[in-house]
RNA sequence: GCAGGUGUCGCCAAGUGGUUAAGGCCCUGGGUUGUGGCUCCAGUACCGCGGGUUCGAUUCCCGUCAUCUGCCCCA
């Protein structure tokens, strides 16, 4: 077989530093949901495939086109995730999460699945790092978990964020304002361009975010939102901006933000970047209100909230910078008869925590110095003439042992 | 699904219609050193795949596949 030249198609393998970046965002979210008293889920890759249609939606692109659809051997249509909300709610529900002490806050992590056209920070294969929040339906948790969201990225050291939130309205009054600016993409049919034409049909809201100037002209009269929205929306959207702006949090009130997910009600919300290797998958971090979801699934009338991040997105613009090293690398001068003190020595020091490598190969001692040095280690041992030298590789400062035990008293 | 770019060793990268397809890095083995990081020697490519043009193609043409970028859409 020749060597294989690239993993399938929008996938990509996750190698040391990178592996490391992966990991150390993922802790940083654990300590900071964990903070909030948030309680890992972790949910199955694939589900019924019933359960993402029903929550996605039947006309959405997601379901559409985008779903990695098999049948098992029994003949049940199953579908790899490609979003992590419909199966936490899937579970909160099998899990009688519903009859537990409110409110319930879940935090994920975990890989998703879209067939579709792999670009910069857009995969096939992906991970999203989410919340979701069941049973309060205030501006408070909306508030938590999106401040939550940007200490994560604080943390992170990710500048140039801009929060964009918006409110959809409950479900009558996005319809009465769909069929409106329909109405109003109609009129204006021959002066818009061929993709908004379609999403007049398909979308009308979307059809707002078009990148096309002359469309964004002619936009800026069309029908608002806001106009739209009964007094408790916009009561609920007045309360979130008032907190917002209670703790000096930067935000756009962004008009045509709309998500692709019929499922949100009230509160939507993005996080971008104006970093431009991201290019046009500039959102990092996206959510909002879904209060009939839970009961689509058949539970009872649960408000909930959540969000989820694209962790590969995020690593690209993090900077982390982590490099895999060892604190101490074995030399053996001896010859292999003496391995046995080698390993007994590595296994001490790795009961202590530390992080030890020695040859197997029976090298030459110039290879495995090399070998040290390329692994990064901080110092060696070297086994010679019946004793032991610690060299530290960093200042050259070295000290000779009798004998294992001395050089484990003085290393710790 | 649509549009454009690219495809020479693990990575980077020269090059030509015609004898053995540069070089650098990395890797492996070895020499020197001998508590290394220098240096020296050696080794590794049927030029993505298939077809066509041609006396002859890695170099020209077509197809295909892969990859990248943009659109749709999305994290």
């Amino acid at each position: 077989m020749q060597r294989p030249q690239n993993p399938p198609r929008g996938t990509i393998d996750l190698l040391s530093p990178e592996s490391l970046s992966c990991r150390y965002i993922e802790n940083l979210a654990q300590r900071i949901f964990e903070s909030a008293g948030f309680q890992e889920v972790k949910t199955p890759i694939f589900e019924a495939t019933e359960i993402f249609v029903r929550a996605a939606g039947e006309a959405s692109d997601i379901v559409n086109k985008e779903m990695y659809t098999f049948e098992d051997r029994s003949g049940r249509s199953l579908t790899l995730r490609p979003e992590g909300t419909a199966g936490v709610v899937r579970a909160y529900l099998t899990n009688g999460l519903d009859r537990k002490t409110k409110p319930v806050k879940l935090w994920y992590s975990g890989e998703m699945f879209r067939y579709e056209r792999s670009q910069v920070g857009r995969y096939r294969q992906f991970r999203q790092i989410g919340v979701e929040i069941f049973a309060s339906g205030g501006v408070l948790i909306e508030f938590e978990a999106i401040t939550l969201a940007l200490k994560l990225f604080q943390e992170l050291k990710i500048k140039d964020l801009v929060l964009e939130i918006n409110s959809v309205g409950d479900f009558e009054s996005r319809k009465i304002y769909q069929e409106v600016l329909r109405s109003f993409l109609k009129e204006h049919e021959n002066k818009i361009c061929p993709d908004c034409q379609k999403r007049s049909e398909s979308n009308p809201i979307r059809a707002l975010d078009c990148k096309i100037p002359e469309d964004q002209e002619l936009y800026k009269q069309a029908p608002k939102i806001k106009d739209y929205l009964n007094n408790e929306s916009l009561e609920h959207h007045k309360q979130l901006i008032k907190l917002l702006e209670d703790f000096n949090i930067n935000y756009i009130w962004n008009e045509s933000l709309v998500r692709g997910l019929d499922y949100y009600n009230n509160t939507v919300f993005e996080i971008k970047t104006n970093n431009k290797t991201l290019a046009n998958q500039n959102t990092i971090c996206a959510g909002g209100r879904y209060d009939s979801l839970v009961k689509d699934f058949g539970g009872d009338n649960t408000p909930a909230f959540g969000w989820a991040l694209g962790l590969e997105r995020v690593m690209q613009i993090a900077e982390i910078n982590l490099k895999q090293n060892i604190d101490f690398f074995l030399i053996n001068e001896l010859g292999q008869e003496n391995i046995i003190e080698i390993i007994s020595l590595a296994n001490k020091l790795r009961n202590l925590k530390f992080k030890i490598c020695f040859d197997y190969d029976n090298k030459s001692p110039n290879k495995q110095f090399e070998l040290a040095k390329k692994l990064n280690a901080e110092k060696i041992i070297i086994f010679k003439e019946g004793k032991l030298i610690l060299k530290d590789l960093l200042n050259e400062k070295q000290f000779v042992f009798e004998n294992s035990e001395e050089l484990i008293k003085n290393i710790i």
